[in-house]
DNA sequence: ATGACGGATCTAATCCGA
């Protein structure tokens, strides 16, 4: 019995729903988590997921800017969303979805970019991002004794072999000790194991987002991995393959960020 | 300096991303 399920920073969902159909086909995930959906849920295009065969959907969009979606072939259950940092942004729904052997419980995030200067009292979207960041150390990976995997747009690389130069980004947002250490807190204090580093080796350098900016993004690579997937450790020891789609960078009007899939076999 | 782009929105210029 295997289960998978991907994550994606779609980069608005309408735009783009051609390319996830096109993924949805190659990889059949049974969950596929997007972030930055950028529409209202009236505007989220359900009918074309429920052709491929997904028919159960979490969303949680706001028009023009963030959202989050849970899309899966089996039901969910307990659907629900929490307004981190009582902004009244859509950065999170979680879900209950049985993964074959039992009930796992999957958080979908997008973590607060944090805007340019790293400096919570002079810049307030950093100030943000921190609270954000303290307010997920209450989230523990077996809450109510059911198993867990969160995933998602974190905006934060907290390996040195995460981005491309360690000594140039450490005082670039997404890179900076606070928010290295602010993450690493929020992995430590849940019990969550990073199941992208538990396959691909810490000392290899791994990224999931080049930017737009960056005309050879393939030939430059100055990529960061800023999209994870953690999970119980009852889960991780499961674990058996992730892929990085580092491909879809280089498809036709591509997202910024890449598909991630996490495989288990139960 | 990486930023040389790209998305959504009250279609034109502005905000936002990271």
């Amino acid at each position: 019995m295997t289960f998978s399920l991907a994550t994606w920073n779609i980069n608005s969902v309408r735009l783009r729903i051609g390319l996830v159909e096109e993924f949805l086909n190659t990889h059949q995930p049974d969950v596929l988590c997007l972030q930055e959906i950028k529409c209202e849920n009236a505007a989220f295009p359900a009918k074309a997921f429920r052709k491929m065969g997904y028919e159960h959907h979490a969303v949680h969009g706001q028009k023009g800017y963030h959202g989050v979606a849970t899309i899966s072939k089996a039901p969910l259950r307990e659907i629900a969303s929490t307004d981190y940092v009582s902004k009244g942004d859509t950065r999170h729904v979680e879900c209950l979805v049985d993964a074959g052997a039992g009930p796992v419980r999957v958080h979908n995030f997008y973590v607060p970019a944090g805007g340019d200067v790293p400096d919570p009292v002079k810049n307030e979207k950093f100030d943000h991002k921190l609270k954000f960041l303290d307010e997920m150390k209450g989230l523990h990976c077996d809450h109510a004794d059911v198993p867990s995997i969160l995933v998602g747009d974190l905006n934060i690389a907290p390996l040195e072999t995460d981005v491309w130069s360690h000594k140039q980004l450490l005082k670039v947002v997404s890179h900076t000790p606070i928010e290295t250490d602010g993450l690493n807190e929020v992995q430590a204090s849940g019990g969550w194991t990073d199941c992208i580093r538990q396959h691909v080796p810490p000392e290899e350098k791994l990224f999931t987002w080049w930017s737009y900016r960056s005309p050879n993004w393939n030939e430059s690579d100055k990529g960061r991995r800023l999209d994870h997937v953690w999970s119980s450790p009852s889960l991780a020891a499961k674990l058996s393959g992730i892929q990085v789609l580092r491909d879809a960078r280089g498809w036709e009007k591509p997202s910024d960020h890449v598909p991630v899939i996490a495989t288990f076999d139960f």
